[in-house]
DNA sequence: ACCAGTTATCTATACAAATAGACAACTATG
DNA sequence: CATAGTTGTCTATTTGTATAGATAACTGGT
C-alpha cells in the first residue's frame, strides 16, 4: 500500500512503551525488508530519525525483536531479517488447522496440553446444545506450525459423544483424525467470531510471543453433517506470526 | 501483600504499562459487570488484589477507561458501566456496512475525509488489475454507528472510472449507492485478509479510542459482477467496539 | 450520630523508559 | 592503509510507571 509514512504515528503517555511500540511497526515491515536480496533492515540512526525517536530506544525495539528471533544484527554489517513473520490461514466453511499450513509448506500438527471434564456453564450448552450442568470435555491444545506455536485453543466437547477423544488427539496430533475415530467423519464449521485482543501471561507463554502481545481470538463452532453440534473452541492466534483469511467459497 | 509470582497473567517487564493492561483487561469484562443491576464494578481495593497490583495503579486503569467514556467512578459510591458493548460486524461475500449494522438497530453511515489521487503502487495495481503508476483515487473514511466511530479505512478505485464517486459518496454516506451512481448496480467480496495491531496516533485519533488501542484490520478486494476489480480497501476496526463474525454463506 | 465502605488526594521512594552524547569495535571499500 | 558507515557499550539526566502509606471526602445504612 502507499507509503505515507508519517514519521511519528506513536503515541507518547499511552501506556505503550516506545521501543515496543516500534518494535510492532518494524514487525510489520519485515516482509518489505524480507525481500531484498540482503535481507536487510535500515540503519538504526535511519529507524530513528523515521520513528522520530533516540537511537537507543530503536536499539531496545530491535533487542525485543532479536529475543523473538525475527532478527540479527551484526557490528559493523547491520540489522538483517532471519523468519518472516506471518502465516497466511484461511477460515472457512471447512476450516482445518493442518490443510491450512500446508498450502504454505508447514506442516501442522496439534499438541494437547490439559484435559479435564467440567460442567458446562450457559454459554458452553447453548453453543453445543446440551443442557446447563452437562459433563463437558476441556481441552487445551497448542497448534505447530514446523516448532513455531501459532495458536493456543481451548476445546469444549459433549463428554458423553466423545470420551476417547483426547488419546486419539495425543496420537494423531489431529483433531481430524480423532473427531474420525469417535465416529465422526467430516464436519463443517458453522460460525466464527473473531476479536482482537492483548495476551495474558499464560497465553503469551503458551504461545512463546512477549508478554503484551497482539492476539486473534476466534470462537466457532463445529457441526457434524446432521447438523449436530460437535465442538465449541476458542482459538487464540499469535497476531504477529498470523494474519487470517476469509475463504470466498 | 506483593508476592509477584501469580498476578493473574499481567506482564511486568513487557513495554506495556501495568495501568494498560488491567484497562484493557476490565475492559473485556465491562459487559460482565453492566448486566448487574447496578452495573457496578468491584471496589477498587478488590481489582487490585485480583490483579495483584497497587490501587493506585488500578486507578490510572480506571482513569483511562474513565476517559474513554466506559465508566463513571463516584466518590463514596463506586465506580459503574456506562454501558456499550461489541458491536457484531459480519464479513462475507456480500459484505455491507450499512446492512452490517441495520441488523443491530443502529443506523450505519460513511463519512468521506479525506480524498486525493496517487499513482497506484505495485500493490494496489496488482490488487485492482491495473498498470503499476496508473492514476488512482485514494479516499479515507470513517464508519459511525450512531454517533460512534466504528472504522476508519482507506479505499483505492480506478479514478478513471470512478471519477465521481467521491461526491456521491459525500452525499449519499453510503459506498453502495455511490458505486450505484457510477454504474456499479452490485459487487461482491471476492478476498478479505484481516490481522491484528496496535493503532498509530492517527488512526487512535480517528476512531477515537485511546493511544496504543488494537485494531483489527481487513484488507479486501470488492469486485463487479462482471468480476472486474472495482474497489481496494484497508479498513481498521476499533477491536474494542466490534467482533467480526464470518458469513456462513 | 455514628460507622463501615468507597473514592480522592497527598507525600515519598524505587525502578523502567527515553533522551543525549561520546567513544569503541567491527566491516566494507577505495 | 585510511575512511566512512555500522553496531556495541558506557555515563548521565529527565520523565513515566508502580509501590507504599496516610488522610480527607463522601455515601449508605444502623
Amino acid at each position: 500500500m502507499t507509503d505515507r509514512t508519517e514519521n511519528d504515528g506513536l503515541g507518547r503517555r499511552s501506556g505503550v512503551a516506545l521501543w515496543r511500540q516500534i518494535a510492532d511497526r518494524i514487525r510489520q515491515d519485515l516482509a518489505i525488508w524480507s525481500a531484498q536480496d540482503d535481507a536487510r533492515l535500515p540503519p538504526e540512526t535511519d529507524l530513528a530519525a523515521r520513528f522520530d525517536v533516540n537511537r537507543h530506544t530503536v536499539r531496545a525495539a530491535l533487542a525485543a525483536l532479536a529475543q523473538e528471533g525475527l532478527v540479527r544484527s551484526e557490528r559493523g554489517k547491520g540489522t538483517f531479517v532471519v523468519r518472516r513473520p506471518r502465516i497466511a490461514y484461511p477460515i472457512g466453511r471447512r476450516t482445518r488447522f493442518s490443510t491450512a499450513l500446508e498450502a504454505q509448506n508447514s506442516s501442522g500438527r496439534i499438541l494437547l496440553l490439559r484435559q479435564a471434564r467440567v460442567q458446562a456453564d450457559a454459554v458452553i450448552a447453548g453453543a453445543l446444545d446440551l443442557p446447563v450442568g452437562s459433563e463437558v470435555l476441556m481441552l487445551d491444545t497448542r497448534g505447530l506450525a514446523g516448532d513455531t506455536p501459532i495458536t493456543f485453543a481451548t476445546h469444549w466437547l459433549d463428554a458423553a459423544r466423545f470420551a476417547d477423544l483426547p488419546e486419539h488427539l495425543a496420537r494423531t496430533g489431529s483433531i481430524t483424525a480423532a473427531l474420525a475415530a469417535c465416529g465422526v467423519p467430516d464436519y463443517e464449521r458453522r460460525s466464527t467470531v473473531l476479536e482482537a485482543r492483548r495476551a495474558t501471561a499464560q497465553e503469551a507463554a503458551e504461545l512463546d510471543i512477549g508478554d503484551g502481545g497482539l492476539l486473534m481470538v476466534a470462537r466457532s463452532l463445529n457441526v457434524d453433517m446432521a447438523g449436530q453440534p460437535v465442538q465449541f473452541s476458542e482459538t487464540r492466534f499469535a497476531a504477529e506470526r498470523v494474519e487470517i483469511t476469509i475463504d470466498p467459497a
